[in-house]
DNA sequence: TTCTCTTGGCTTACTTAGTAATCCTACGGG
DNA sequence: CCCGTAGGATTACTAAGTAAGCCAAGAGAA
């Protein structure tokens, strides 16, 4: 097992910083955020977990780093787009990002600082508006609220469990609760119908009332 | 040290799953999430660690309670209060509560049991928007995007550095970005005053904006 | 009273994490 | 040919969650 002397062809790749990082956003992806240790993103790499250390700083440089590349992944408003169009293609590509990568959103309030990428994504964003005639202020109010609602949306997407899991929504609403104390639950929970893609219906709407009232702010 | 023999008057309180929570969101509270652990919760308390396992099952399950408590700090609308008054207010008084205890936030998302006070809560707010004339479709759109407002508001108030350390954000905008890189993150910085209660202001603009979006939807 | 459960605490010890310190080895330039 | 260094492995320390089992004090029952 050890016949890797000298030259052999499958002399494992070098490390670096970045296969890191990236190997790390697969661990993480795979098994969630606390799967993800030193030894196992070690093992993945084939190597020890201590040798991680000789291309990051410490575990916490490992999450800094791994959200950042989540937020590369977001697809930038292209410079030409109407800000309205360019809004809606980053919420919905920052949504799948995120529900894509469940890990990340948990991140984004206790690590602060922000990486190139989020820097690069927030001047993009704020760009996209000012190019689209808001003023600084209102270009502001519409970032924190856009981003808000997103940021938002995702965590409680990712926090409720019917996706995932069929049957224990419908026990959780159905069978568990004290019927009788929470009847405005239960109403909803029988007559609000819950398709798959609901919540891509659910994302359309309030990103739509959004952006109609930012729009009306900018003409009135 | 040990003169605790018989009926001393000194006898420390029981100790209860009550106890042992509450304990915890204080030991979060000052400590961050991080430095909640079972040893020091037992030292906050008088107690061994493991003396504690004799109340909860796990740390998992302390985790679950404190979401709970915090969540059940949130004012509930009153019953007879105007939707558009009771979403105001239970949106300020959430945002309160959830920036008290920043740990909270990111911690919605991985936990996604809902205790009795996030029960009682959802029932709370979706029974106001009925009573306030909402269609069940319609109240449903519209506790998403409040709340999804709410909670992705926090995360970024939180992940932002500004108001805990005044000077890592001057340094953060000025000095350590390359400023031509990013045109538009400068001009916001230099441009859009910051000042204490932004936040505030800045979480009113969407409120309003998101609040007359849903009553003319509620209208037409 | 005395014996025995039960309740609620303590002690020990095992596992898994992050990481400091140190060591080893092949390779590249003098 | 030698040696410094880059990039890996080894060892070991500390802190965390928690399983297992011990022990004291109070509450009934005989």
């Amino acid at each position: 097992m050890k016949s890797e002397t000298g030259s052999n062809s499958s002399a494992r790749a070098p490390l670096s910083q970045e296969r890191v990082l990236h190997a790390a956003v697969a661990v993480a992806d795979q098994g969630g955020l606390e799967s993800l240790t030193m030894r196992r993103l070690g093992e993945h790499l084939g190597v020890e977990a201590m040798s991680l250390y000789k291309h990051v700083a410490s575990k916490d440089q490992i999450l800094d780093g791994i959200i950042d590349i989540v937020v590369g992944e977001i697809d930038l408003p292209s410079p030409g787009t109407h800000w309205k169009t360019a809004m809606r293609q980053r919420a919905n590509s920052a949504r799948r990002v995120l529900t894509g990568h469940p890990w990340a959103i948990g991140m984004l309030e206790s690590r602060n600082a922000m990486g190139p990428a989020a820097l690069r994504y927030t001047d993009a964003v704020i760009g996209s508006l000012r190019g689209g005639g808001f003023s600084i202020e209102l270009a502001a109010h519409a970032f924190w609220l856009l981003d808000s609602y997103i940021y938002g949306f995702v965590v409680q997407e990712l926090s409720l469990p019917f996706p995932t899991d069929e049957k224990s929504a419908s026990r959780a609403t159905a069978e568990t609760l004290p019927l009788d104390e929470y009847p405005h639950l239960v109403e909803m929970a029988t007559e609000h119908v819950t398709s798959p893609d609901q919540y891509a219906i659910e994302f359309e709407f309030g990103l739509d009332l959004i952006l109609d009232g930012l729009e009306k702010h900018r003409d009135g």
